[in-house]
RNA sequence: GGGGGAAUUCCCGAGCGGCCAAAGGGGGCAGACUGUAAAUCUGUUGUCACUGACUUCGGUGGUCCGAAUCCACCUUCCCCCA
């Protein structure tokens, strides 16, 4: 078994400080769970590390995609066990961290996505029927070929309605039962996961806002005119990211400046909040209080040495 | 100085005599989430002893069986003329 440090926890809640202390402290590598520092040139509106923190440290799965590329969680499970694999291999501690739940979640529980390859003209079909309103249809259709995914979902909840359906007209399986399937593996990772946790949601905030006004005194919005500029920002993953789609109204001269910003902290806030929902099922992990008086890092070193020394050779 | 308009629940904003604790949106809070996830989707949001009662729609006082809705005065804000 490979043991693995994981970091988790909103946006803004300081868990790149954190791990990056920690590997400086043990030796180790950082393998980033964020769905948008993994594209290139977005460097201050996804708080990449700098240059200075990358010499120091190795970070992985950051900075190799171009926006626009596609990218998946499956795609991401299998690149970033890779590196776990290789940190460790080298003897480099692998450290996780990031707030992208979904990638967190793959890599925790090791999900097996299974051999799901959609035909292409099931997505089109599909694609066709929801743009003609189709929808109670399709959830219909669902409810006969998946009755347990179908009960699940809001009829509203289209995206989730197309790709279980799209998964079943394609394999003849439902995703209930990859799903199923999925529990039974086992990867050969073995995790110790940290949460950081803030007993006051407002400090958080707080800490969001005066993080977007560091973003913007950083070059935010010309790093924002140059994606624009590349048509990174049009219709692809690397589009829906915080911080860039905001500022096009400012851009464009449709908003002032001050709105944009408003606007911007507050869909940080929103997505924070989301983080928060999504990491409160990880009962196991360690909470780390990031706005109590103590520092949170000597326990964050004690249990993460502790944990090592069971695997020391 | 004269004329006109507006004040609604955390915010914006609809309501213009009963079906109004008051549409809708935002925010907050809670939740979901298995191949675009910083995305997408859901619930809830006056108080309480909660299939009912009570207190709300700038303030005070009226009209009416009944008012957020009508009248009077007051306060504040906006616009136009001077």
């Amino acid at each position: 078994m490979i043991p693995c440090i994981c970091i988790f926890g909103p946006t803004a809640s300081g868990k790149s400080a954190l791990a990056f202390r920690l590997c400086r402290d043990i030796g180790g590598t950082i393998i980033s769970a964020d769905s948008m520092q993994i594209y290139r040139g977005m460097d201050i509106g996804t708080a990449k590390p700098t240059k200075e923190e990358r010499l120091l440290v190795a970070h992985k799965m950051i900075d190799f995609l171009d926006p626009g590329a596609r990218y998946s969680v499956f795609d991401y499970q299998a690149a970033a066990e890779r590196e776990i694999c290789a940190a460790w291999a080298r003897g480099s501690v692998p450290v996780v961290v990031g707030g992208t739940g979904l990638y967190i979640d793959a890599l925790l529980f090791h999900t097996d996505f299974g051999d799901v390859e959609i035909s292409p003209a099931v997505a089109d079909d599909l694609k066709k029927q929801v743009e003609e309103g189709h929808t109670a249809a399709l959830l219909e259709e669902l409810k006969s070929a998946d009755p347990e995914t179908a009960a699940s979902l809001h009829i509203k909840d289209v995206k989730r309605i197309v790709r279980a359906l799209a998964v079943y007209r394609s394999t003849g399986k439902t995703l209930s039962s990859f799903k199923r399937a999925s529990h039974n593996s086992k990867g050969e990772i073995e995790y110790l996961p940290f949460c950081l946790c803030f007993r006051d949601r407002g400090v958080l905030y707080d800490r969001i806002e005066k993080r977007v006004d560091s973003m913007v005194r950083e070059g935010l919005i010309e790093e924002t005119r140059d994606l624009f500029n590349k048509g990174a920002l049009d219709g692809t993953t690397a589009s829906q990211a915080i911080g860039y789609k905001e500022l096009l109204p400012y851009l464009s001269g449709e908003k002032a400046l001050a709105d944009c910003l408003a606007l911007l902290k507050q869909k940080t806030r929103n997505f924070a909040k989301r983080q928060i929902t999504w990491f409160k099922r990880y009962q196991f992990a360690v909470p780390l209080y990031m706005d109590d008086p103590v520092d949170p890092y000597p326990i964050l070193k004690e249990r993460s040495v502790l944990f090592l020394k069971e695997y020391e050779s």
